[in-house]
DNA sequence: ACTCATCGTGCACTGAGTGCACGATAGCCC
DNA sequence: GGGCTATCGTGCACTCAGTGCACGATGAGT
């Protein structure tokens, strides 16, 4: 991949997600983004590897946002509660983008799957940041709670209403992850 | 979509995995499969919506098997301990085609995202199922327990070495099923 | 002025996926 | 047998995603 400028990435990033919001994904052409961003066919693809990835791809200042929340954790917090309140300040911080990338979403089935992707970002970025925590837990213990909390809020965000806002999902967070950790839910 | 014959599904299946095994996901095109097949391009899109379909769509047989994995379990048998063991069978009885996919999905990693789909056939059944069940279990709960142990799984299919067949990843599925249920996993 | 890195662009090409109309076969009914 | 119909494979033309490559504009350092 050639260099490339945070500039002209906002800028093709904000007319795709205008259109798309508008029209709706699949009625939306690469040529349409490229016409309302003013630039070449060629240099959309130089920034985004597909279609897809104008939505999904990371933000270039998640990695900031990342930093700045884990270090807010306390050092003894469990891992369990760590893993509660960072999705929680992470929902609360990318709010408004989440909110209009879940719209976009919800009106285009094919892209369910993708939606994954954004996902796996913060629990990656999780994983790595537990594993470098002080723990006696196993790299499979690890592994398995970090999933398990994905679980939980992918559970929720399934159920999320998306008019109920950044508000309706914390409540729904809080819910799920208090269930899990009591201890008679699994006797089910 | 038209009419199928669960021959002609077979027919392509069989060629398009075998071609893959051998050169990869991405050296494959649509023509070499249909070449292979000896069948039209435009009829292999009326039995397989994407080029990854044909790695990915349920088998026709699978209704069955599903059916037949769940009337073996007892009533009253908790349903933690029930999808453990019916993840254990389905692995069990679907071996072989596991296997070979996930080789060809481990040779191209730009699979890995699809891959998701095909778990999510077994988990969608398996919540239908969970509801069916005479549980004083709400939604919110059942939703839960059947993503924590999906979340399980995933965990323990990342793990896996596919050379270790399928005796090996079920060591790793009881492994993790065991450990999510213990009390003091989450405390970490 | 020269050089070099950066980054946008044009073009030609491959391959995925679709709409549509046609054709072959096989069963069925009179 | 002749005609009807459902099934299912096929050919064709088309749109759009995605890529390799070479060129061009700009701007900073010397």
């Amino acid at each position: 991949m050639r260099q490339r400028s945070p500039q002209t990435w906002r800028l093709i990033r904000d007319s795709a997600v205008g259109l798309m919001a508008d029209r709706g994904f699949d009625a939306v052409s690469v040529d349409d983004i490229t016409a309302a961003a003013g630039i070449s066919r060629r240099t959309y693809f130089n920034y985004f590897a597909a279609k897809e990835s104008v939505l999904f791809d990371p933000d270039p200042d998640d990695p900031r946002l990342w930093a700045e929340l884990t270090a807010a954790r306390p050092a003894g917090e469990p891992l369990w509660t760590a893993l509660h309140q960072l999705i929680l300040a992470y929902t609360a911080a990318a709010g408004a983008e989440i909110v209009r990338q879940c719209r976009v979403i919800a009106a285009s089935p094919s892209l369910a799957v993708c939606s994954r992707e954004t996902c796996d970002r913060f629990w990656d970025c999780a994983r790595a940041w537990a594993a470098g925590r002080d723990t006696a837990a196993t790299d499979l213990q690890l592994d398995l709670l970090i999933n398990t909390a994905r679980a939980a809020f992918s559970t929720v965000s399934a159920r999320w209403d998306v008019d109920t806002g950044i508000p309706g999902l914390h409540a729904l967070i809080d819910e799920a992850f208090t269930l899990v950790i009591s201890p008679e839910w699994k006797k089910l």
